[in-house]
DNA sequence: TCATTAACTGAGG
DNA sequence: CCTCAGTTAATGA
């Protein structure tokens, strides 16, 4: 792996709404990076843990989540190459969540240090960074209404949709199919369904000629009619329009 | 191990 | 009474 496809996604993610200068650009891929291999579910921070670094997806993906006294888990958010996950942890010193590998990965750890200078000292790069804090907690809200008032098959076609758009910005689909590397079982603990419900889903979903699922592809055959489903709109998204 | 399906159940509209 | 979704259990890939 070259030294550019490390923060290649990044770039791209930073970029959706304004250009970066010739050296901020360069000062992101000059960043101190450690890139680490991780299997499939392997934990890269816990819930308590103190972090000194954050973490940026360049490969494969992650996941965050919660689990209950009881043992249910939750996922919170799902993380593709160009995500920082956990960028909060650079002022919020204790993990409140896990962050942990959905699929064999590669990851890049930045030291708070690092990021921390840049912030301070280039406020085009703090101002990208903030965005990308608040596009992530626009996610969140839509994850809340998606999970607390959408019928199953509605939440299912949200969340291919919103994978989809996010995809498309850093190169990741090809055509109308996308990468997500999750089991059913997976799948229902992000959109807080029983797993024979998600399987159910996905086979009305197939029935209704909108979207197909095979080991971790999705085709996409209807994107109106997904949308409509879902009552997807990509606002809260906050890409470029145009693209 | 993961995916699929049937059958049954209860909640809620 | 109908729809949605969880549970259980059996089976297939």
């Amino acid at each position: 792996m070259t030294r550019s496809d490390i923060t290649e996604a990044l770039e791209k993610k930073l970029q959706v709404t304004a250009r970066l200068d010739d050296e901020n650009l360069h000062a992101i891929r000059s960043m101190p990076i450690s890139v680490k291999q991780l299997a499939a579910n392997q934990p890269i921070v816990r819930e308590g843990d103190r972090s000194s670094s954050c973490c940026l997806c360049i490969e494969g993906y992650v996941v965050r989540s919660k689990t209950t006294p009881s043992g249910h888990r939750q996922i919170l958010s799902v993380h593709i190459p160009g995500d920082i996950p956990d960028l909060h942890s650079l002022y919020l010193n204790v993990m409140d969540h896990d962050l942990v590998a959905l699929t064999d990965c590669t990851v890049g750890l930045i030291a708070h240090e690092v990021l921390r200078d840049l912030v301070r000292y280039r406020a085009n790069i703090a101002e990208l960074l903030w965005r990308e804090t608040l596009v992530d907690a626009a996610i969140f809200r839509e994850w809340i209404v998606n999970l607390g008032q959408r019928p199953s098959s509605s939440r299912m076609a949200h969340f291919v949709l919103e994978m989809f758009h996010r995809l498309k910005v850093v190169g990741k689909t090809s055509g109308n199919s996308l990468k997500v590397p999750m089991t059913q079982q997976h799948l229902g603990e992000a959109l807080g369904i029983s797993i024979v419900h998600v399987n159910r889903i996905l086979k009305e979903l197939r029935g209704q000629g909108l979207m197909e699922m095979h080991r971790g592809v999705i085709t996409i055959h209807d994107e109106r009619g997904l949308e409509q489903l879902g009552e997807f709109d990509r606002l809260y998204l906050h890409q470029n329009p145009a693209l």
